[in-house]
DNA sequence: CGAAAATGTTCGTTATACGCACAAATCTGG
DNA sequence: CCAGATTTGTGCGTATAACGAACATTTTCG
């Protein structure tokens, strides 16, 4: 049953999509289904969705007791295939360790996907935010400290479909609202060369970032400390988070491979 | 064309293990590959591997510059699907961090998957293995303090399962080699509830590792500490680290939902 | 305990996915 | 710079993988 999503029907393998689709269907509000629940919440036929399911089981990616489904870490080769295949995969840790000895503050490394920030790594000291935050987790860009690099960093055809597609809704009273004001920030991260976001993402919470670039100063990542109003003031980070995140951008910079 | 391999023939959706098998391809030696890598490195057909690229490609988890391609951190969302189905997830990685803050030393979360543990959660201190460790990195689970927690808490059939299927291949001069040898320290740890491995999985690391368990007492997860033979005797392990790995658990345990 | 709901299974059908073969584009060595 | 080698793009006939409806069976629940 041929849709027109699909557009180019001849190339498109739709039992992949519907397959990653019953995988995305797994989350924290349902870590385990039943067939009925999967079929409903893939938008799958009772009988695709138990074929799907069976599928994972017998290849080690699902497993069930019979009634209810849940995933195995099998899933996360999925995306451990992605995060190895990063040029600073390796390099960056360490290097984010030293900035954590230093400031006493989380540090993370994220790249740009569509709206989102995506974590690609974490040193976590205090609890920052009031949801975990793991490899794998999003946050809008638009209103983060790593978000406004990743696209200050962007090619102006590229940056302009973002801002076509991107909603500003606020995540707090001081988040930026209008698309002046957004792209005012941008272009100001653009020039200064890091970003810091103040209580935009989240009420108490602070954040500056820096690029991570590749030997052509194209911007693969960026890099970023976050900390909590209270413990942190903007000059702190000024003065003291925004060298150590500098020179660690640099370092993981330089140990790229070529 | 059926396999055989696929047994039940008629519930395998052999397009989906495929594109499983695409996405699996992919790895820190292959950040990157031709449609003609892919198809070799994949066992498919170059036609094949390309349909199965071309989706991946639509549905946004690869890229392509026209020659190559490679994976986007959308895929991490496969994975990510079940590392917040877990049941440990939110509450796991705030109390670790209390366990780095308190020793100084790593702080990991693994769970079982065949013949190996798999990270799940982790706050890194010192670099103490030579390869690099991430959510996602798979360690053989005979010979670190984790896998060892985790195959004392697996029920007899599975853990004869297991037995069967183990290679007890050294990694060091120190590596459990034989199979009363390795039963025997998996009694010791079922018996004293925690495991300490000295040196088995690479040259100069210790680690220490206890049960997460539900409040069936069914073991879910193992929490470990790792040092480095010059850092931490055995003695500081087993009076610093262990009961602050053993407090670790049980508030782990005892946030988990019911 | 019976009705409702969920799951298992069969099977006819179709369209999904296949792969071969040829065209076109790219690359490389002389 | 060009010809041959290699890789990729694409069409298309075909096979069968995957589909879903319908019915059987099992499980759940009031």
């Amino acid at each position: 049953m041929r849709s027109e999503e699909a557009g180019e029907d001849k190339d498109y393998v739709q039992s992949l999509v519907r397959g990653l689709e019953v995988i995305r269907t797994f989350s924290q509000y349902k870590p385990r289904m039943t067939l009925s629940e999967v079929a409903q919440h893939a938008g799958l036929t009772r009988a695709a969705a138990r074929r799907f399911l069976l599928t994972l089981v017998r290849e080690g990616y699902a497993e069930t007791d019979g009634k209810y489904f849940s995933l195995r870490p099998k899933v996360l080769d999925l995306g451990f295939s992605y995060l190895s295949s990063l040029p600073m995969w390796e390099v960056a840790q360490p290097i984010m360790r030293d900035v954590v000895n230093a400031l006493h503050e989380s540090c993370s490394l994220s790249v740009l996907d569509g709206q989102d920030i995506v974590y690609v790594a974490r040193v976590p000291t205090e609890r920052v935010m009031t949801i975990g935050l793991s490899i794998g987790s999003r946050l809008p860009a638009f209103c983060s400290s790593m978000g406004r690099v990743l696209l200050a960093g962007l090619p102006p055809t590229e940056l302009a479909v973002f801002f076509d597609r991107v909603k500003l809704e606020r995540r707090t009273e001081r988040t930026v609202a209008t698309m002046v004001a957004l792209k005012d920030a941008i272009d100001t991260t653009r020039r200064q060369g890091w970003a810091l976001v103040d209580q935009e993402l989240e009420m108490g919470l602070r954040s500056i970032a820096v690029p991570v670039r590749n030997r052509r100063s194209e911007v693969l990542a960026a890099l970023n400390v976050s900390t909590h109003e209270g413990r942190s003031s903007l000059e702190v980070m000024k003065t003291r988070f925004l060298p150590e995140l500098l020179d660690a951008a640099q370092r993981i910079s330089a140990s790229l491979p070529q």
